[in-house]
DNA sequence: TCGGTAGTTCCGAAATTCCGAACTATGGGA
DNA sequence: TCCCATAGTTCGGAATTTCGGAACTACCGA
């Protein structure tokens, strides 16, 4: 399998950023992602809230979430693994995530 | 013509901001309004860069600017006045818009 | 009442999202 | 080595959303 692609930082754009994050679904794979550090994905998300998402869905959230830049995945064995790019785009876009994030929380 | 339907300050939800202005074109529209305080609609956006935006979908934007609780409209004899809700979403999810509207502008 | 400007609605085409089924990749035995 | 189980991706069709032209409505001034 060769490398998945990610963006370069100064490749990141903020409307890529917002469209990821405008689904909760996502929001919320994102927050776990970026709370725990790292997450070996989709047996650890397959549920948001009490709702299942079915494979297939999850690894297109994936696939949004590294595209636009918000997360690195590599493959260890046979699992993924996911970590949060939050410092990185904070130094681009210093402040949005964790005002995006916030705002989610307070809902 | 029934007044136009604003979501009440604790309905505005996170994810449909974000998905209002995920899209440029609206962001760029978000910018004007809340840059100049106050815009009579279709006529003083009508193009977006060098790109020109029928007037339909000028509607349609102001209508998910609108339901997502960013801007309050109102009809002013044929026009239609836009302010913008900044300090309405401001006091709801602090930090939000500004780093959202400088992510932005640094691109 | 007519005419012009501003904006909305309608509706079909195009693009996007959703998700089940089939498929691929990897590692661990036997 | 071969097979199995697990983790994740791809495919494809249905459902939803977005786009934009044409027709329509609302309001004002003359």
């Amino acid at each position: 399998m060769r490398p998945l692609f990610h963006p370069a930082l100064e490749d990141v754009q903020p409307e890529a950023i917002l469209h990821a994050l405008s689904d909760p679904v996502r929001a919320a794979i994102f927050a776990r992602i970026a709370g725990t550090g790292c997450v070996d994905a989709c047996r650890a998300v397959s549920a948001v809230g009490d709702r299942v998402i079915p494979k297939s869905s999850l690894s297109s959230h994936f696939k949004v979430l590294r595209e636009a830049g918000l997360i690195r995945c590599e493959r260890h064995g046979v699992e993924m693994r996911n970590h949060s790019r939050c410092t990185e785009v904070d130094a681009r876009f210093p402040g949005l995530l964790s005002a995006i994030m916030s705002a989610y929380a307070r809902v």
